[in-house]
RNA sequence: GUCCCCUUCGUCUAGAGGCCUAGGACACCGCCCUCUCACGGCGGUAACAGGGGUUCGAAUCCCCUAGGGGACGCCA
């Protein structure tokens, strides 16, 4: 049997990492095995699901590196829904409903109050013809639910072992609305059966889903797929992600905090598995590093800060190629291999080379503590050209000269001559900005604050 | 409320009765590179949720308690 996974989401709001974990692993899960991956939009709810939406997933996805083999949205096959409703309806396993939602929803107040679970009393299957065309006559619409079969449902699920239902502890669904419009519950096992789905990789939101869908899968005389159910991200304090999305969406990552494509895959890849979180420069490593048996049953916790450890990281160790299209697109082509290699380590987002493409080629503001200090250090600059030797000779000179020594040389000229108290070597840097600008920098031409605004 | 799942260093985890004086990675701390911040290299601190059992022996098996996550929609 050949592979086949699919990644669902519902264009109802923008991705976010939770949503990409799952992604990802789907697709991690098909290139490994040489299987194929579909790109589902569930947009049944034609209320809530957007057009925006559909293509900010796709767009994130694409981002991500994330390709797929075959795409559908479910608006588009209500035909072949409307199908499987008459299949299932003339197999005797959809049943007309009448309660209200009102009805309903008190209905299961109650019997949580006494105790009970919440479970759907069946009370439709009593009603005769008559009480039908009464109801009817008094204007309502019936919705359609699956009769299940209050049978034990078992399945060995690929990442918590086995699990087994009881039907006879689940609701029957509902699968068709008063409306007429199918539900997930309905588009989404005959998708995964005409799709011909062999895994359905999601989020353990669902094990109790799958029940329900085993039976449906059986009654339409499809294959039943295999599972993998991975728990739910978390935040760092331990509470469920899905309630704040909003900051941790994969476009506020990428748009807001510069995130690397590659540190978040290798975060979402790694976490919650045994595997180390390690950045990996490529995709392509993580294919071959994926095994669905390092995934744990525990929650794992996601923490922003991680994410920023991992993409610093990753910077620290990418080659001038990996990233010289996107410094191109952030109007830095002209950064050469010397540039990158001197200003890389101390990168956290890749955007932050600006602030040292500015200390090397534009107007600084230095800052300027003793600025006869300052003014005396100028004076002895070497001539150029400059070597990675230049910034010791200096140094050195000025320390003779002053007799200043330590921290208290080194961070009035790396304050005045970068105008910030961190940063690359100095003797790197030192020639990159050049004796002009050091020169001025030091104020040596005014010997005193502030400084003119061309430098 | 009912049902399901989870609980090992701060974090992600290894561990499937003796190999555990509990291993790794990240974080943290220290040292080195260096007479600065960072990068990098090397080293160190640090955990079996609690309580009962079972067993010669339990992180591993059983029960209870506590904490966390999930499900219970005419959402997906």
């Amino acid at each position: 049997m050949s592979i086949a996974v699919r990644f669902a989401p519902s264009p109802t709001g923008l991705l976010h990492v939770g949503n990409l974990r799952l992604a990802l692993i789907n697709w991690l899960f098909a290139r490994h095995t040489g299987g194929s991956f579909l790109l589902r939009l569930d947009d049944t709810d034609n209320e809530r699901s957007t057009p925006e939406f559909a293509a900010a997933i796709e767009r994130d996805l694409a981002w991500f590196g994330l390709d797929w083999d075959r795409f559908a949205r479910e608006s588009e096959r209500m035909a072949r829904y409307r199908e499987a409703e008459q299949q299932l309806k003339a197999g005797g396993r959809l049943y007309p409903c009448y309660e209200t939602a009102e009805e309903l929803g008190l209905k299961r107040k109650s019997q949580m109050a006494r105790g009970k679970p919440p479970i759907y009393d069946r009370g439709a299957l009593a009603l005769t013809a008559a009480d039908r065309t009464r109801l009817e006559a008094e204007g309502r619409r019936p919705h359609w639910r699956f009769k299940l079969d209050h049978t034990p449902v078992a399945w060995t699920d690929l990442v918590r072992g086995s699990v087994h239902f009881d039907g006879a502890t689940l609701s029957d669904p509902v699968l068709v609305r008063e409306d007429g419009r199918p539900l997930y519950a309905l588009s989404s096992v005959v998708d995964d059966a005409d799709f011909a789905i062999s895994h359905v990789i999601r989020g353990e939101d669902h094990v109790a889903n799958t029940a329900v869908q085993i039976q449906m899968w059986q009654a339409l005389g499809a294959t039943v797929p295999d599972f993998a159910h991975l728990p739910l991200l978390t935040d760092a304090a331990g509470a469920g992600l899905s309630k704040r999305l909003g900051s941790l969406s994969v476009a506020s990552l990428r748009d807001d905090d510069g995130i690397e494509p590659m540190a978040l895959a290798s975060l979402l890849a790694k976490l919650g598995t045994s595997d180390a979180i390690e950045p990996r420069a490529t995709l392509a490593s993580l294919i071959a590093e994926f095994d669905m048996n390092k995934i744990s049953r525990a929650t794992p916790k996601f923490d922003p800060e991680e994410l920023y450890r991992l993409n610093a990281r990753l910077l620290h160790s990418l080659p001038l190629a990996a990233v010289a299209e996107r410094l191109a697109a952030l109007g830095f082509g002209a950064v050469d291999e010397r540039f990158w290699t001197v200003v890389r380590p101390n990168l956290t987002k890749l955007a932050e080379v600006g602030d040292w493409w500015r200390v090397t080629h534009a107007p600084v503001q230095p800052v300027i503590d003793n600025a006869a200090f300052t003014a005396r250090a100028a004076a002895l600059l070497p001539e150029e050209p400059w070597t990675e030797a230049s910034w010791g000779e200096w140094t050195n000179r000025v320390k003779a000269e002053t007799g200043a020594k330590g921290k208290a040389l080194f961070l009035p000229l790396r304050l005045a001559l970068t105008g910030c108290d961190h940063g690359p070597e100095m003797r790197n840097l030192l020639p990159l900005i050049g004796r002009e600008r050091a020169m001025a920098r030091l104020g040596a031409r005014l010997g005193c604050r502030p400084n003119p605004p061309g430098e």
